[in-house]
DNA sequence: CTAGGTCAAAGGTCAG
DNA sequence: CTGACCTTTGACCTA
């Protein structure tokens, strides 16, 4: 033992990855001849390895041969850099005259069939079937070659330039009093940020509610301290009469209506201090966030304009954009669905979900097909909710708003939905691997491995649950639907909220009469009852997937599949973007070349289908 | 005749083995092709070869093949070292016999008829009957002017005491492993801690599990892939296949069944190394955290020696409580279950759900207030799932674990439930106004404020929904059901998911009697569609309402509700005595003394009650 | 000192 | 099992 120690320690260098005696540092790691040459004929030849055993096989000196995948991955966990090797020296070789020696590395030459390793139906099945194509115009929105992660990472780069500040949600009430408040300027310069901060909130708050809410307050006292032995009609009274004092009470200020009763007030008294006091809370943490950014520009209206991008959908002549304004926490001139509409919830072509696989090959080991594959979903979930004739009633703020706190629903739906195509098992294979060489690197915390751990296991249950389910495509773009269309996204805005309500009741009758016209369709031989208790039973539990659902973090899947190949990407920031993307605008080309960069030369492909 | 000799000898080198035409110098020797393989092959597979001959058989190119014993002379006679053969390049797949397995693409035609419509039902033998003995117990459970916020605290406190190490999960396949391995003497005193457990942790990846693990995926190749659905009597064929040819190659390990189509060995295969990858990963933060922690104890089962509780469930005799060691991950004798059952999911009382409102005044700003009430509510609803004869038949382990991770769920909608009761706005009030005061203070960071305020947002609009709806104690109960057994709470255990998943059609099912028989005792003037169909959509609507339950971060809620008062309480860590308390035991007073300290004054008081 | 390149001799495959 | 044929490895070399 000790022996071993000294001789590691004195004069031979070992190398890290396999042990062996090293010959120095190689592409950011010390290491041997043999992993230099491997790790560097690994990253020329962009081929992927497959990992046959478990993905941790040992790299020895005498094991480092038997796993290729394994070994890679080592490398890059000691440290290899892979932009560290450089592209090869050889000549283009256009002589038309070929010298006698040009046998050496001649990969194409020698097998054009590359008959490596057939591995099922994994492997190539780019085919992307799609039977029932949809529209040319939803197939040209993923041309051939493009790559949608480096357009995710390059517009998340531009919006963190634009703004750091999170956009400013358009129901705030305070964006309009907090804003000329911290302008950086008004400080003085002496004191520490944070203080100064603390100190004008405690001001705001001690002087504007503080009191009123006490006042408020005491008028309750008297009523609250209810036993058990309240009527339930006195319950039920309350309820209803406290929806209506609280939406008058609240829109104008005026008096509560004096036929409600004096519980009836002070619920929504209460009701009211409590959103009040919340807002002061949430009022905080703007100011708070907005000193410590020091940075008030609107990302929104920003990018809009710079971008100049035509808006696919069809906002009606109500929508006001300006979400800096918030005048009226609870106005009512942002909705302007109309809820005699009887129709269907889907329009034309708006239920099947498609996607394009990326061209790269989904080889085991590579982190790029999962973030190519990610952005490329992101994409088409968005693109998808955008066809939807309910939510293109909505105004964009209102569609932004729900798509930022369901954004990650709509993926792993997608995820589900194509779990086969995409080949789910590579990606998460890929992501535990990468996950797995992170921890080695001691890049992260312990905190941090076991809630991403938590997420994977858990994607992957529910993804394989799903798989068991064979949801039909009508489903899924129901469970599309009720993840976007759901009240609790919105918080403090009941109107929105009563609006999506609506939305969501008329999606579910919508669905049960899809029940009811699958069941008719179905030979009668069997019992009626039993279909119909079958087809209801299955869609119950597609439901209870729901929740599991919401509870995966959405800031755990952006790392996930997002973060660790491009960057700090926040979707959030991305998503205002991707919802007006256009892709004929990009096509036309023009004054998008700043911002799309080097992704024309992958863009202007051949776009062959049918 | 000349200018033969003068090419063999300078230009074509002859195999000093056979005279054949060489290749090049293999092992040592100046050999052709087929020597050169003949040895490889000798030296992997260590067979030894007869000579029927005298042993001094003609080794040429075209008798080299009559007489392996002869060749294999000759090639080390010729100076071939076996020691230049190297390891075979596959990741080692099986350990048990050191022969390697010669069974590559033995059948590459595969079946690709799968049939997935078949669950095959693995029945488990009932061991136990449930004792329901709920009714004066149940209330006897809250003695008046007992003080629960105290004890929650105190048993956090003495929980802490015990051990900081989170309990073991008891699936998890590396306790048995790790432990022994982190024992803090092992470790060289000068290492640093972190540093070594890494190593530590690397090494282990590198040697033990990776050969335990491939192991087991050798064995699950043919019994284990939960999607394939073998039919057995296919497996059944494989198996005597397999001996037949077993007996001709003489090796005795077994080939993956030719039968099963290649996709679902493959997607078996996928699933299994993904699964255990991430046992890996979650090894790794077992280790991490054990190795900071330097504490091994378990606290399950010190928690139960220490206070001697009573058990209330009726365990059965196979309910094994050794949570550390979890010998197999998917062992199905903790599951007892008979699954012919088909009774009602609730048992006598086991629906309403009670609560004893606090005899402190329910003062606003009372602090206090909220967290006795919270841990009544905890209370409560831990006892109202204990009558539940479903979750009477899982193992204690099991209801443990399901409890830690739906608690919160099950507060938040006996807080819904009891909204009126408890006056929620009172709770929410004091909550806010708790918060403002802590950010005033500073003692918290803008990004707890953030998530902080969105919780009590989310809570207070959530609840608010939940009051319009006007569900019935029957629909609570049912949430209640559907939030405990949910498959998605188990990751990694394919039997308890299965288990669970049974429950919740169950349930299902259950809840669509239920309706049905609402249905008929109403009226029937109205039109029986819609009368149906409204039921339903309020269920669905309520059912709705889950997703957002469980995005509701349960650390927050502890926060919010159990940590302003008490300091840190993990709730977690409080539930298993929560499960097994008993009032009766406190009452008798033996030996709890020590542990309830000033709360007996609180607790003789008069308890009257039926 | 560490990029790149070379090529003998390991490895593997799969009709026969 | 054999062996013709092809790929990958890594010790050694140059710049």
């Amino acid at each position: 033992l000790q022996h071993l120690t000294s001789l590691n320690s004195m004069n031979i260098e070992l190398c890290l990855v396999c042990g062996d005696r090293a010959s120095g540092r190689h592409y950011g790691a010390i290491s041997c001849e043999g992993c230099k040459g491997f790790f560097k004929r690994s990253i020329r030849k962009q081929l992927g390895y497959q990992c046959r055993g478990k993905m941790n096989c040992e790299v020895t000196k005498h094991h480092r041969n038997r796993c290729q995948y394994c070994r890679l991955q080592k490398c890059l966990a000691c440290g290899m850099r892979s932009d560290s090797v450089q592209h090869e020296r050889k000549p283009i070789l256009d002589k038309k005259d070929g010298q006698g020696n040009g046998t050496q590395s001649s990969n194409s030459k020698y097998n054009p069939h590359s008959h490596r390793k057939e591995y099922s139906g994994e492997k190539q099945s780019v085919g992307s079937k799609s039977s029932s194509n949809t529209a040319a115009a939803y197939l040209n929105m993923f041309p051939n070659g493009f790559n949608f992660a480096e357009l995710t990472a390059n517009l998340n780069k531009r919006a963190s330039k634009l703004a750091t500040v999170p956009t400013i949600r358009s129901d705030n009430p305070f964006s309009s009093l907090t804003q000329p408040t911290v302008k950086n300027e008004d400080l003085p310069p002496t004191a520490n940020p944070l203080n100064s901060a603390a100190e004008q909130i405690a001001s705001i708050i001690g002087l504007n509610t503080a009191a009123a809410a006490m006042s408020r307050i005491g008028i309750s006292q008297t009523h609250n301290n209810n036993n058990a032995n309240n009527s339930i009609e006195n319950i039920e009274n309350t309820n209803k009469l406290n929806i209506n004092s609280a939406s008058v009470t609240q829109s104008t200020q005026a008096p509560p209506p004096p036929q409600a009763s004096a519980i009836d007030i002070e619920n929504a008294m209460e009701q009211k201090i409590i959103s009040e006091s919340l807002d002061l809370i949430q009022n905080l943490q703007f100011e708070l966030t907005n000193n410590l950014n020091n940075n008030n520009s609107n990302f929104d209206a920003t990018i809009k304009s710079e971008f100049n991008i035509n808006n696919n959908n069809n906002n009606d002549s109500n929508n006001n954009c300006d979400a800096v304004n918030g005048s009226s926490n609870d106005g009512n001139d942002e909705l302007t669905l109309n809820f005699d509409y009887n129709g269907p919830v889907f329009g034309d072509d708006s239920i099947n979900f498609e996607i394009q696989i990326p061209n790269l090959l989904p080889n085991y080991f590579s982190i790029h097909y999962v973030c190519e594959t990610s952005s490329r979903l992101l994409f088409s979930s968005v693109f998808w909710i955008r066809k939807n004739p309910l939510f293109q009633a909505l105004s964009e703020d209102f569609q932004i708003e729900l798509l930022k706190e369901c954004w990650s629903e709509l993926f792993l739906i997608g995820l589900s939905q194509c779990s086969q195509i995409l080949s789910f098992n590579t990606i998460i294979l890929t992501l535990v691997q990468y996950t797995r060489s992170n921890i080695l690197n001691k890049k992260v915390s312990v905190e941090k491995i076991q809630s991403l751990t938590k997420c994977m296991l858990m994607i992957q249950e529910w993804i394989t649950d799903m798989q068991k389910m064979q949801c039909s495509e009508y489903e899924y773009a129901f469970l599309r639907l009720l993840c976007i269309f759901n009240a609790d996204h919105i918080c403090q805005n009941q109107t929105k909220r009563q609006h999506l309500q609506r939305l969501q009741e008329m999606i579910l009758k919508n669905f049960h009469e899809h029940l009811k016209q699958q069941q008719s369709q179905n030979d009668t031989d069997d019992d009626y009852d039993t279909i119909v208790d079958d087809l209801q039973q299955k869609f119950l539990a597609t439901l209870l997937k729901l929740p599991t659902l919401r509870a995966l973090n959405s800031k755990l899947i952006e790392e996930l599949f997002f973060n660790n190949l491009v960057g700090i990407v926040q979707i959030e920031t991305v998503l205002p973007f991707i919802l007006n993307f256009n892709a004929t605008a990009l096509r036309g080309a023009t004054g998008i070349n700043q911002f799309v960069g080097g992704l024309q030369r992958n863009f202007n492909n051949t776009d062959s289908d049918d």
